[in-house]
DNA sequence: TTTGTTGCAAAAAATTTGCATTTGG
DNA sequence: CCAAATGCAAATTTTTTGCAACAAA
């Protein structure tokens, strides 16, 4: 569970308070590898009998942004949806328009442009997102009229 | 104005009804480079004394998407924003997590990559975001503190 | 003890929808 | 003529905020 002593520090080093309503949320954002938006994430703390408001959520989720465990992966239905990145090795996401299907797959070369865009522009680039919109090999039969 | 053409072909060509209101739209969006959100959209059109309603807008986003005229650049300030990209080169942005700035940049790899990936999953990719997140060098030097 | 945090409920913001009316083709 | 689109206002959905009670350090 080093991403919740992570999080503990992350919160303690900014003289914030470490309370047990961050550390269900954390511990529970870290549970499966799924991506999750706020209501989901609350409907599970709620089915594990984990009582965390909404507003807390929200107040949290710029806190596990900023101390780079979460981050923002995709906008879909109206509202932003997210996954957890500490640990894991960064990937891109392929998003079906037609059936929402999302495909995760590895790409070493982003981080190498990342990197060195970041050098020849002067940004300090903390993280990218890179999504590819189309259709996946089902949908793009369906959709092949005239 | 050959992107008023395209998009009355394909409203057209999908037995749909090419009215006054979504030619100032689209006429609008072209009138300049900036990006857009539903609201300034609204305003732009506004000032101009062009009278169309948000809900108008809001109902011709996914046209305009589906016809390739423009595309969600990305999610800011709890709504998506937006840019045209009828005959423009494809291009990739930098946000600022400190000051909110968005800086454009080209980069043709990405292109080769999307079409890599395209091929090696079988995916019918039609257009892509890439986005890297971080601080421009002004606010990158002001976050440098403990 | 001192502030930051919580939950709640109200408010705000963003988007969608129902419907009477208008209009493009 | 008639199915589709419009504007408006109401409804819905998502996110933020004010505040009293609470609790971490």
């Amino acid at each position: 569970m080093s991403e919740v002593k992570r999080f503990r520090e992350f919160i303690r080093g900014k003289g914030l308070r470490y309370t047990p309503e961050r550390e269900l949320i954390i511990t529970e954002i870290f549970s499966t590898h799924d991506h999750f938006d706020v209501d989901e994430l609350y409907l599970r703390l709620r089915r594990k009998n984990k009582r965390v408001s909404k507003a807390s959520i929200y107040r949290t989720i710029p806190l596990l942004i900023e101390s780079g465990l979460i981050k923002e992966v995709y906008f879909e239905n109206g509202h932003l949806h997210y996954e957890h990145i500490y640990g894991h090795k960064q990937h891109c996401h392929f998003r079906c328009m037609g059936c929402g299907k999302i495909v995760e797959f590895p790409d070493d070369e982003i981080v190498r442009i990342q990197n060195e865009i970041s050098k020849r522009y002067g940004f300090a680039v903390t993280s990218h997102r890179f999504e590819l919109l189309g259709y996946c090999p089902v949908c793009a039969r369906n959709e092949n009229g005239p």
